[in-house]
DNA sequence: AACCAGAACAACCGCCCTATG
DNA sequence: ACATAGGGCGGTTGTTCTGGT
């Protein structure tokens, strides 16, 4: 069983498009519209197979094709859809007029998928990673941060820690408190791009993935309506319920919105508190502190005074924060898994 | 100016699904 | 029901571009 390739044929052109053949392929379709590829070369004159025209035409010269930067709406619905449908680059693409799937997965690959990394968000499962390697990563770009790489914790020239030092402290914080967390499932429930692009951000309200794809903003989720997310379809690129027949989208649409509202009922029942997205001050940093240690009471963490420690790392850039950090780093560095925390 | 590395992009490959005879 | 052609799709590779040294 099984095709053959279509290509297989000897003497066929492959490799870069010429303008000539470009202006054939181009002349040929806009007189007899797209037929068979497999017989067009043939009658388009051109020495190439049939599968190659169609992806010269798929991705290239069709006249709708928008060419240029992605926009950063694109960007986000990008992620937003792939966190639904996967690698599924032609329906991404459906979604974003002018945009074909390979110029999408290819954005995807060279640029999307570093940013998710370096944001430490795995990007095919859009979870936030807790894994070691990650946090050294993190570790590494604190360590630039406070000073060099190879000495992270002299600064001789006493800088002030600028905003990728912040940044990487908060993120690390972050990863911290994921891995000491037991339960664990509040930002593994959803995800947790929007954490850090809350954290980027720097502001105090919450952006929920589904409104994101609305270009909605909320306040913290733990005080959005449930029914009101799960119900709210109304983003445009999302098929309506009732104006088209009931389609694959519109059920991963559904569990996604789903999804939403499982990791918002989670963050509600887990007191890991919203870091950067509602604490912006020492008191809130307190409050966190107080909730943390009430919901970990039974489980005496050895982290029970996190929080103090946090206060110190957010809001102070002297000495003793840094040797706070190199303490919090040497324990990355040297445990062997969370376990040992 | 030359070289190199990494990023960006275009194109190809091979598998899979569907339509058709 | 089956075989096969045609086309679609995702992964990968190869080429070109760009910025840094």
């Amino acid at each position: 069983m099984g095709r053959p390739p279509c290509c297989n044929e000897s003497g066929v052109k492959k490799g870069p498009w010429t303008l000539e053949e470009d202006e054939k392929l181009m002349d040929y379709i806009s007189k007899h519209g797209r037929r068979t590829w497999r017989t067009l070369p043939m009658h388009a004159g051109l020495n190439r197979c049939g599968k190659s025209c169609r992806l010269r035409w798929e991705n290239y010269l069709r006249p709708d094709i928008k060419r240029g930067k992605f926009t950063e709406e694109e960007e986000q619905l990008i992620i937003n859809l792939h966190s639904v449908l996967g690698n599924k680059w032609a329906k991404i693409a459906t979604h974003l007029p002018g945009r074909t799937d390979n110029e999408i997965k290819n954005y995807w690959n060279t640029n999307i998928r570093k940013k998710l990394l370096q944001m430490g968000i795995d990007p095919e499962t859009h979870k936030q990673r807790t894994d070691f390697n990650h946090l050294m990563n993190l570790s590494q770009l604190l360590g630039m941060s406070l000073g060099t790489s190879m000495s992270p914790w002299t600064n001789p020239l006493g800088l002030q820690a600028d905003v990728n030092t912040q940044l990487a402290k908060l993120q690390l914080l972050q990863n911290m408190l994921q891995l000491v967390n037991s339960t664990n499932s509040l930002v593994n429930m959803g995800n947790p791009y929007l954490f850090s692009n809350q954290i980027l951000n720097g502001t105090n309200t919450f952006q929920v993935e589904d409104s994101i794809m609305r270009g909605q903003e909320c306040v913290n989720p733990a005080s959005v309506s449930l029914s009101q997310t799960h119900s709210d379809s109304s983003h445009q690129n999302i098929p309506k319920p009732g104006t088209e027949k009931e389609s694959e989208t519109n059920h991963e649409v559904l569990g996604y919105n789903q999804n939403i509202n499982t990791l918002l009922q989670n963050e509600a029942e887990n007191l890991l508190p919203a870091l950067v997205a509602t604490c912006p001050k020492k008191t809130t940093l307190s409050q966190m502190d107080n909730n943390f240690n009430a919901a970990q009471k039974s489980t005496e963490s050895p982290f029970s005074t996190t929080f103090e420690a946090c206060e110190k790392f957010l809001l102070d850039d002297d000495e003793t924060n840094v040797s706070y950090w190199k303490e919090i780093l040497d324990m990355t560095s040297t445990s062997a898994s969370p376990v040992s925390w």
